[in-house]
DNA sequence: TGATTGACCAACT
DNA sequence: CAGTTGGCCAATC
């Protein structure tokens, strides 16, 4: 019995509970887990969130400068900023404004 | 099955 | 300051 997550399930676990109007950063789940070489892991495991058969809030998922870097694997590249700005957060060209007021770190709020 | 790639990050040169 | 390298894990060719 494999009781321990893959570290591509734990991804979803935690993107998962991304709350409402925060965003988080690749580095900051891979650090959460423990490896944080895996960064590229995680927008990898957004990657497949796509078909994979719980909801994942890979819009509220950028890179450390807040940068949307993965915008171009959405339907649209435009998806994920409208998505973003409607829940509150601030984006300008593909970056968002007061990254850092928005980040959600699940190491130190779900700590 | 070995090699390459991938929505990253940090350190080094 | 810009380009390269190492790190990590899983999927694709």
């Amino acid at each position: 019995m494999k009781n321990q997550l893959s570290f591509f399930e734990k991804v979803y676990d935690v993107a998962a509970k991304i709350p409402y109007g925060k965003v988080t950063s690749y580095g900051a789940i891979a650090n959460y887990l423990g490896t944080k070489g895996s960064a590229r892991m995680v927008g990898w495991a957004m990657n497949k969130s796509f078909q994979h058969p719980v909801s994942i809030p890979a819009h509220r998922v950028v890179n450390r400068n807040g940068l949307l870097t993965g915008k171009h694997h959405f339907s649209s590249p435009n998806i994920m900023q409208q998505i973003l700005e409607n829940e509150g957060i601030i984006v300008n060209s593909d970056k968002i404004v007061d990254f850092e007021k928005f980040f959600w770190d699940p190491a130190t709020e779900l700590f």
